[in-house]
DNA sequence: TCCCAGGCGATCT
DNA sequence: AGATCGCATGGG
């Protein structure tokens, strides 16, 4: 089935921002999502025809139904916000943002499964990316079924020893426990949705190993709470060097994430 | 082999 | 409050 996205949309660079750790691009120049226990598998027939334009329209040819796509995947790529608009809105004095964002046209704030979310930012705290995506992908074939991401109740019988053999170090205790107290209901994920920001953020960070930018990592990626701006080591960088040493993030405001992810992308590229 | 990674919690001052 | 330190593994 076709789709039409008359806005920013680029999935090479949302597989590559960091956001999102299991979506990949297969050989063919296919993209594959999963959520929740959706799958989908999306080619960029704008990209393939050369005609890719942040400009104007990307055509897509999609391998669910129209009512998945309305259902599932229009909001999982946060099709009713308008990012072009956002983008050009930034104003020119802040010169960095402005070159950031316009090598990150085209990356959507996703709105990603909170569980996975949860334990996947626990996971990432001094790790690579790439050792990040193999301890997922060890997580998801111990404890997953059928390439889903594990329910946190299939992670109560996990013992210590199968946990270290997914790469977690001393971040095991961090990740069981974080499971357990949702499977157990003592952190019902979805109720968070109704917390405002702040209550939010707390919430998660009472979980152990979460303090405050894994707290904002999970707000932002999950929740979608677009005004968090997690500061990692890139991001401290970029404050230090471009913008002498004053966080910024509070100046833009609601969209204070996206920026966040287009200084990301560009600096991780 | 060596170095460091999308940080966090404990333990200081 | 703010600074410092140890931490388990895996990529490059």
């Amino acid at each position: 089935m076709k789709i039409t996205v008359d806005d920013d949309f680029d999935l090479d660079k949302i597989i590559n921002s960091g956001q999102c750790f299991r979506p990949r691009k297969t050989e063919d120049g296919i993209y594959r999502f999963i959520t929740g226990k959706h799958t989908v598998d999306i080619r960029d027939l704008t990209k393939e025809a050369g005609e890719k334009n942040v400009d104007r329209a990307t055509e897509l040819e999609v391998s669910c139904s129209q009512n998945e796509w309305d259902d599932v995947w229009h909001q999982y790529f946060d099709l009713d916000t308008n990012y072009r608009k956002i983008r050009k809105r930034i104003p020119s004095d802040d010169l960095f943002l402005k070159n950031c964002a316009k090598s990150g046209a085209g990356i959507r704030i996703l709105r990603q499964d909170k569980f996975e979310m949860l334990i996947s930012f626990i996971i990432s705290q001094r790790k690579s990316i790439p050792a990040i995506r193999t301890s997922i992908e060890r997580l998801v074939g111990l404890y997953g079924k059928d390439g889903f991401f594990p329910e946190p109740e299939a992670m109560l019988a996990a013992t210590e020893d199968e946990l270290a053999s997914c790469g977690l170090g001393y971040r095991c205790s961090y990740v069981y426990n974080a499971a357990r107290r949702v499977a157990l209901g003592e952190f019902d994920l979805e109720e968070m949705n109704n917390l405002p920001d702040d209550e939010l953020f707390d919430k998660l960070k009472s979980i152990a190993g979460v303090g405050d930018k894994v707290a904002n990592c999970v707000a932002l990626f999950a929740y979608h709470r677009c005004g968090r701006a997690p500061v990692d080591t890139w991001i401290a960088r970029i404050i230090n060097e471009h913008y002498d040493g004053v966080n910024p993030f509070n100046g833009y405001g609601p969209v204070a994430g996206i920026m966040q992810q287009y200084m990301f992308y560009s600096a991780i590229r």
